[in-house]
DNA sequence: TCCGCAAGCCAAAGCCCTTTGAAAATTTGC
DNA sequence: GCAAATTTTCAAAGGGCTTTGGCTTGCGGA
């Protein structure tokens, strides 16, 4: 059942049938209950292919993830962000497309989408400090919204970040509050915007108490559970070990817990942490937390992130949109003041 | 740069220009480099749309992901193996859709996808011991293969699932063989096929050995972290624990290092622990692996299934391909003989 | 009574490619 | 040198939708 017989069947034109079905007032009430009618009896359902080729639109979002052995762009924090964006996208009948390309040929991959149009917009993920991807896209004038922000020139384009810095330095100050001088920073990969912001955050903290900051304290690299053991299990053999660790996700945080039980010391006790919680689905725990945390969902993330990005191309002239999220910090049980 | 223009500055017809460009043989030698030189130089690209619309193939293939609040199917396995997927999408020149719906949409979802043509196939995750999907799909003539399998009547589709029943077997034997009796299940959902099997592999061990099974031991849920925790706690607390445990996921399993690590005891030595292992690319270890596990790739899986796919795709005649994985078992640091 | 203006509807062009069926050009066979 | 068999090329018909520009109505105002 295509247009052309479903008006046939109703003696009008395709004309008319196209537009009261999409909703054009130049049509009569009783002639679009009519066709809206047949249209449903007949089980008429318009070919997305004809649409797309006739509207030059294609009412599809891609996400183009590098996919490098060393440091994969698909992990939990990206499978959280999908199924949220996933949810918005479905409710606004777009379609989501995954390009998962080397880290190389990233470039290509965007060129290849913006000239054949395949999709309306994408999405950003996972910004450097300079970051030649928004470039690149403002070049091809493809509609793009950035999970997470740039160093600087992040004032012409679309974004929604968490607050990275200033939920470093509370999370930081927590610390401090409960007598805690050496604390240690589990970062992220730092040539990337957030975790170069949250080191800002965490030194901000730490110099505002007149603390000296020490080189050895700090880490950086893929959020991931042996990356907190590695790094925890060497801490505790410091002569000086820090009495506190802050850490850029629950993944590394886990790794940290394993490593201070395994030497038998006591989390919140003999070695406090706080972590960023990105609220990943498979590690929600009901009840106290075990981590104090400044937390923010990804998952809602990607929702919202979806949401402006289908504005953007609704309506392109509509202006930049730019959130700026704060965290809240939530107390849990891997956190108790310094010992003496 | 479309079609016409480019027979145009050639002088040829469309027909011609699009045979030359798409391998067909009839069509002169020297024709051919002619076209296929001014293709690159006028930097022609046929359009995606019009191809689909022309052949009604979408050179796409679609996941539809359940998405509930109680039970997530978007999860750190699933993005590993999307990983591998899309890689292989990618190097087929695919498109990988990705639809988020509400668990009660999803039939709806396969009809429209079928409907559509929007793609081409599918993968089904996660089936259940009889799953409705499979039916579904055949009446609807989409092509797909599973990642996994029923419980019966997989016969006439194609799939690849690993040998949970063996591998489970082949775990709990392990154990057994250090001289441990007691050991619990950490199972998944058990309405779900591969569960199902594994529970199936873990009751053939014991029941193998003269042993009871004792249902206060098996436990069956969504394989994340703070199940493995919870549970374990239960069960130290148990007059008569179990000194080993079976689960199902290295999520869990972490699960259970941190309950074992909190009442100060110590994995491999006072509980021992066998994980299924995925090879979740965020919790790759190097050096001696933390958990004796059986492992099998999900990533690779991902890929392959992929392949799988794209060949029926390209040869619906081929007949089924249907792969059955064994794993390797690979001893860790987290099993010990059983102390008395 | 006639005109002008909306409101409602339509035919046809356009989007860009593939593919069928046939014609034109070339080669082969005798 | 001519008919037959190939090889090469083409015009045109889809594929199914949107959208432009224009053509009928029906109605209020003059």
């Amino acid at each position: 059942m295509n247009l052309k017989e479903l008006s046939n069947i109703l003696n009008l034109s395709q004309t008319t049938v196209s537009r009261a079905l999409n909703g054009y007032p130049e049509v009569g009430e009783k002639t679009r209950i009519r066709v809206i009618e047949a249209a449903r009896k007949y089980n008429y359902h318009p070919s997305y292919s004809a649409k797309r080729l006739a509207m030059g639109k294609s009412h599809a979002v891609a996400h183009v993830v590098p996919q490098s052995p060393k440091h994969s762009m698909i992990n939990p924090h990206f499978s959280d962000f999908i199924a949220g964006a996933g949810e918005t996208y479905a409710k606004f009948g777009f379609e989501m497309l995954i390009s998962v390309v080397p880290y190389d040929e990233q470039e290509k991959c965007y060129r290849e989408l913006a000239r054949s149009k395949r999709v309306d917009g994408v999405i950003v993920h996972g910004p450097y400090k300079e970051d030649p991807r928004i470039e690149l896209l403002k070049s091809l004038e493809l509609p793009f919204v950035v999970h997470g922000r740039t160093e600087e020139g992040c004032k012409d384009f679309s974004w929604l970040d968490v607050n990275n810095r200033s939920s470093f330095k509370r999370a930081t100050n927590f610390l401090l509050d409960l007598g805690h001088e050496r604390i240690a920073l589990l970062n992220g990969i730092e040539e990337m915007d957030f975790a170069y912001r949250r080191r800002l955050g965490y030194e901000a903290a730490i110099t505002g108490r007149g603390l000296p900051i020490d080189p050895t304290l700090i880490f950086s690299s893929d959020m991931i559970e042996p990356y907190g053991y590695d790094v925890t299990k060497r801490l505790l053999k410091m002569k000086d070990a820090p009495t506190a660790i802050v850490t850029s996700s629950v993944l590394t945080a886990l790794g940290v817990v394993r490593a201070v039980q395994e030497c038998g010391l006591q989390i919140g006790r003999d070695l406090s942490v706080v972590t960023f919680d990105d609220e990943l689905s498979f590690l929600q725990y009901p009840g106290v937390p075990l981590f104090t945390s400044v937390r923010s969902s990804i998952m809602d993330a990607g929702r919202r992130l979806a949401e402006i990005l289908l504005e953007q191309i609704d309506n392109p002239d509509k202006g930049l949109v730019q959130e700026l999220w704060e965290t809240d910090l939530v107390v849990g049980q891997s956190t108790g003041p310094r010992r003496i």
